[in-house]
DNA sequence: AAAAAATCTTAATATACCTTAAGACAGAAT
DNA sequence: ATTCTGTCTTAAGGTATATTAAGATTTTTT
């Protein structure tokens, strides 16, 4: 099985390719395996690769003035991820992306990207589609952040990404939930069934 | 001048139309008048319209199981608004939006949403950088969530917004930052300078 | 203009979550 | 296998923010 087959079926979920738009599509894509720890965006370094994850799993987060992490989000298989404001308007990055598990990435350049466009005006309509998901994805997080208990936005974290709960570490999950490990440890302990303890 | 030139200015900070492509997406806008107060849209009622503030300022909302409002986010003039993912997938709404002033309004409905990217696929290109703003934004908002004091993000909030700061009740900042209005009557109180007191 | 309703403020008390510190456990490196 | 490093847990004490309730002020309605 080639290893364009999982983007390219990501990309038929919302738009049809001929097979020269496909080729073309995937030529622009750079494969990198990368081991668990790399960091592969740094605060303040050129923003310049939107990252597809074929396998494996990514994290971003940022560090605030006395260096505590936030993660902003986790991408596992079949996500797309990058510092998407720097990555957009061609700033300093804002945020770190590590690999969290040996992971398969495919990149686009942001070149590449804004060519895409003219090349294959269809990718419009993909990436319009991509970012509406992404922004009603991220502004239900908002309310629920502000309206919801640390304990009950930790539950509903688990239901709705069970694959990434399992991937990551609680640490990750207390700095996804702006919490602190401690409390999320807390939070755990009060839920766990009288015998299983 | 037309009730048109403003949105079309907005559109054309993104794409260029043709005299007839601008006619037919005019053609497909109903403007409205609708006095402060007014509840344009109500959770679980449909939301088919995306509305472009061409006066006036609305802003959307949400109630948890107590009752208590969260502001999802204000739009003054220039600013499109809706309940962006019921709006998009076609499902009741999960938010109000109220007019906060007397305002005047133009609605795309989802109908001629869908269908404008058939006749003028260049709204492809818009609506996608709208919502890569959109989204960015949000992530941003997110972020300070995580990161900052309810009295940093209060001080960001009225230097990024002044404009909405100065049109929107303090109960309305304080449920858009997450705060009681009690807290957020404190935090400026704090921050009077000495003999404005 | 008066009355009513909503917002804003103040202050006391309460709570969700943080900080610190230490020990237990697990995974990675030697 | 052993050591090392990071993660997870526990618990005591602390802080940011909430809750409640009341009065002062502003806005809206009559």
């Amino acid at each position: 099985m080639d290893i364009h087959d999982h983007i390219l079926k990501n990309v038929a979920k919302h738009i049809s390719l001929s097979r020269e738009e496909a080729a073309h599509f995937t030529s622009l894509l750079i494969y990198k395996e990368v081991p668990k720890k790399t960091t592969l965006l740094a605060e303040g370094h050129a923003c310049n690769q939107l990252s597809y994850v074929h396998s494996g799993a990514l994290r971003s987060y940022c560090l605030d003035k006395e260096g505590k992490e936030s993660t902003i989000m986790f991408a596992v298989a079949d996500w797309w991820l990058t510092d998407m404001y720097c990555f957009l308007n061609d700033k300093p990055a804002m945020m770190y992306i590590e690999a969290i598990e040996d992971s398969c990435i495919l990149n686009l350049s942001r070149e590449n990207f804004n060519n895409l466009f003219n090349a294959v005006p269809k990718f419009e309509r993909f990436f319009r589609i991509l970012l509406q998901n992404a922004y009603t994805r991220e502004q239900l997080r908002t309310i629920e952040n502000l309206t919801l208990t640390a304990e009950e936005r930790y539950f509903r974290f688990i239901n709705k990404y069970p694959q990434i709960a399992s991937q990551v570490t609680q640490k990750q999950i207390a700095s996804y939930l702006g919490i602190t490990p401690e409390f999320l440890s807390a939070i755990r302990k009060k839920n766990v069934p009288r015998r299983a303890r």
